[in-house]
DNA sequence: CGGAATGTAAAACGATCGTTTTACATTTTC
DNA sequence: GAAAATGTAAAACGATCGTTTTACATTCCG
């Protein structure tokens, strides 16, 4: 059984991965998520809020799948997200563009990803590492998990596994 | 002396670039733009062709201010062109992502813009390599631009002198 | 059984969307 | 100097925006 918010977050993050989130109006999210707009709305509090949970739903599933321990495996787990979930860019990223920052409930959420995001790269480059952390070399990877999420865009799986290669070197160089 | 049209698409750019494109109306583009609506559909013949010929000038000053002739000069221009135009993401992966691809002519103008800019690394590359082409590098430098254009958004300039720097170390392997 | 609670369907809200038109003033051109 | 062109200001277009409300049906719970 699926609670009725979870329905629409689930059909709204579709919506607007695929549409964008000022493209999608909310006649077309109550369609999809199968209710009228009053008990949408009952369990919501309106467009700007969705679109700050579908945020933070969107952040715990890309965290839980990015939760490796080497900066290879990280790259293995970005391209199979990119496979399977399609490749549009990163969602919080668009959300900023689309708002201009203008709507504090999503800044906020987009601000909270990447910070996460951040430390979580941090951790993955610092545990590849042996422990010893590398500042530089984290801004590098997260450089290229940002860059293989963009240019996979238009370039395709290959972006990922060409960022995998780079990743792999750059960690090989400060090994040795 | 400045045209019309060139007066509506220097708005037109930087509202876009600053709200996002969706979220930009028309009564806003002709009070920036200084005219009439009369005038302004006059000169542009709607609001999704504007945004195409938005893209379509974005590319010419971006691609020329892109105009060098070694990966470390083009990270260099990058930089500058972020400190001095802002980091708010690629106009042209948002204009994708804000419509879905679903108006023609602006997916139009995003693939061609990806296109050049695809071609330009990989002459940028092929000349740092002195003549020697290398479609992996080219991939790996690609992929380096679009992480420092999508991270400076909230990491800053850091990004871009990021990915600089673990070019210069792809680039050096490559040559040894 | 009876009344909250919760749902739907659909109309309506005022606001704003992109776009066109009306009415009029100014400039350019032959 | 009259006509054609080009501009502005502003109203109006139908459509759609996000949101609320009305009217009614269903389900849950004591």
């Amino acid at each position: 059984m699926m609670t009725a918010k979870a329905k629409i977050i689930t059909a709204a993050e579709a919506l607007f991965d695929r549409h964008g989130f000022m493209a999608t109006g909310m006649d077309r999210l109550t369609a999809a998520a199968g209710m009228s707009s009053r008990t949408l709305y009952k369990h919501t509090g309106g467009k700007a809020a969705l679109m700050a949970d579908v945020l933070g739903e969107r952040d715990r599933r890309f965290m839980r799948h990015l939760d490796v321990r080497s900066v290879d495996a990280l790259f293995v787990a970005l391209e199979d997200w990119v496979r399977t979930e399609g490749a549009r860019g990163c969602l919080f990223l668009r959300a900023r563009g689309e708002t201009g920052g203008d709507l504090p409930e999503v800044a906020q959420a987009v601000a909270a990803h990447k910070a996460a995001f951040h430390k979580r790269i941090d951790e993955i480059v610092t545990a590849d590492l042996g422990g010893h952390g590398d500042p530089a070399l984290t801004e590098q990877v997260l450089v290229l998990v940002e860059g293989a999420t963009a240019a996979s865009v238009y370039r395709g799986p290959r972006a990922v596994m060409a960022a995998r290669a780079a990743a792999a070197s750059l960690i090989a160089r400060t090994r040795s």
